[in-house]
DNA sequence: GGAATAGTGTCTATTAGACAGTATCCA
DNA sequence: TGGATACTGTCTAATAGACACTATTCC
């Protein structure tokens, strides 16, 4: 069926259709960014940028759906997504009804090259073009929704690769919270946790080499503590 | 256009309809209860209860509909709406593919009644029947999300009379935490986060009569604190 | 005066947050 | 040895949590 029709009959039938977008951030040059695809969609939205995402197909949660739009625009796998609200105005969407299930996605800052391709880019969230249907909204809502985890959770696993050092931590946590943190306080705090936990190995550079640690756990973790400190 | 006609050609397009559901709480006789509506859809669903909600209509946003249905189905005004999450699973509806975005709202304990009608009942969440479609799950998710939100929110303020006294307040978080918590700690941290304030009255009883206080804010407040006093 | 529930204060242990100097590597 | 960044510990103020008695009303 022609995109056209489709379109037509679903407007007869005055149904809310349910789409998913995924908001990927990553750590590029100390600044967040997020993945875009180009979207042209005559006649609103035409040679924009936008959220990777698409229709939810007949046997798949839209979970499923995420995943699988992110990795057919994205060109990755095994990228984990979660779940961060559903949008649904109905004119955040100029051509037609549609609803949007929103994700967010972490990527660490050693992989955000490999889910380039020829057509997507990494955009700093701070110097956003117009984005195409609601998306610059949605990503307001993300970046807010991930500043909020990070303090409760150990989230900030996805966005640091497999080994890093706790300077390397600190600054993700400085970037996401937009203020300096006490190395001493952070780094104390941090151990007590237990979230992470040393390697039998350093990072080398051209000063004194730093202790590398890893997460403890893959999966979620939420933490009683709260990262208030200065 | 028929319900029957409506769902092939929904099924013929493959697509995902999004629909809204409200879980509806109070707290009556000291548990936890939620509203539940009658639901009779042969061939999988018949004389079974459900939660109220329904399909999310042209011009209306998600939240409206939710808003909408559950002044339907309970018949009343004013309650407010969170969302909550946005189930998918592929057989979730067992008749045809169906996307629901599930609400939480709260009722006071002396408002209760005003939702009731021939149809609608209140259940315990400790005796719930077998419900339609996924409704058993997403009402234990809702609970999941109101035991998390009281802790560093002001949302206990939608359960309780427009007045009410500290050891009333108190016993609402001792019913959702589902343990006993100091009466001494718990007034001396509940007063400091200025979220309440007393009204010139008490509630007089067979004993000594108790200070009455209302919530400084309409809205929902996020404290830093957390209760996980004993 | 007894029953029933409202209301109140202190002490201790832990935690948050401020703060500055030493250690280690490389060039 | 100088540059650069990693790493470490203490003090103070605030908070969390344990704990028991007095106050007020009604009957």
């Amino acid at each position: 069926m022609k995109e056209e029709e489709f379109r037509k009959i679903v407007k007869e039938l005055r149904i809310a259709i349910a789409a998913v977008d995924v908001v990927v951030f990553s750590i590029i040059n100390n600044t967040i960014h997020v993945f875009l695809t180009p979207i042209h969609r005559p006649p609103h939205y035409m040679n924009m940028f936008g959220l990777p995402g698409g229709v939810i197909l007949e046997n798949e949660s839209a979970d499923d759906a995420a995943v699988r739009h992110l990795a057919e625009k994205a060109n990755t796998k095994g990228v984990s997504v979660d779940q961060l609200y559903t949008f649904s105005y109905p004119d955040r969407d100029k051509r037609s009804r549609s609803i949007s299930i929103a994700y967010l996605a972490l990527l660490p800052s050693d992989k955000y090259k490999n889910i380039q391709n020829d057509n997507g880019v990494w955009v700093s969230v701070d110097k956003l073009p117009t984005l195409a249907y609601d998306h610059s909204h949605i990503i307001k809502v993300a970046i807010e929704r991930l500043r909020g985890k990070i303090v409760y959770s150990n989230v900030v696993k996805d966005l640091l690769p497999a080994q890093f050092t706790l300077p390397e931590l600190q600054r993700v946590y400085e970037i996401l919270l937009e203020r300096p943190l006490d190395k001493r306080n952070f780094r104390k705090k941090f151990l007590t946790t237990k979230l992470i936990k040393k390697v039998s190995d350093v990072k080398k550079t051209s000063h004194r080499p730093a202790q590398l640690y890893t997460f403890s756990s893959k999966k979620l973790e939420i933490i009683p503590e709260v990262w208030a400190a200065l």
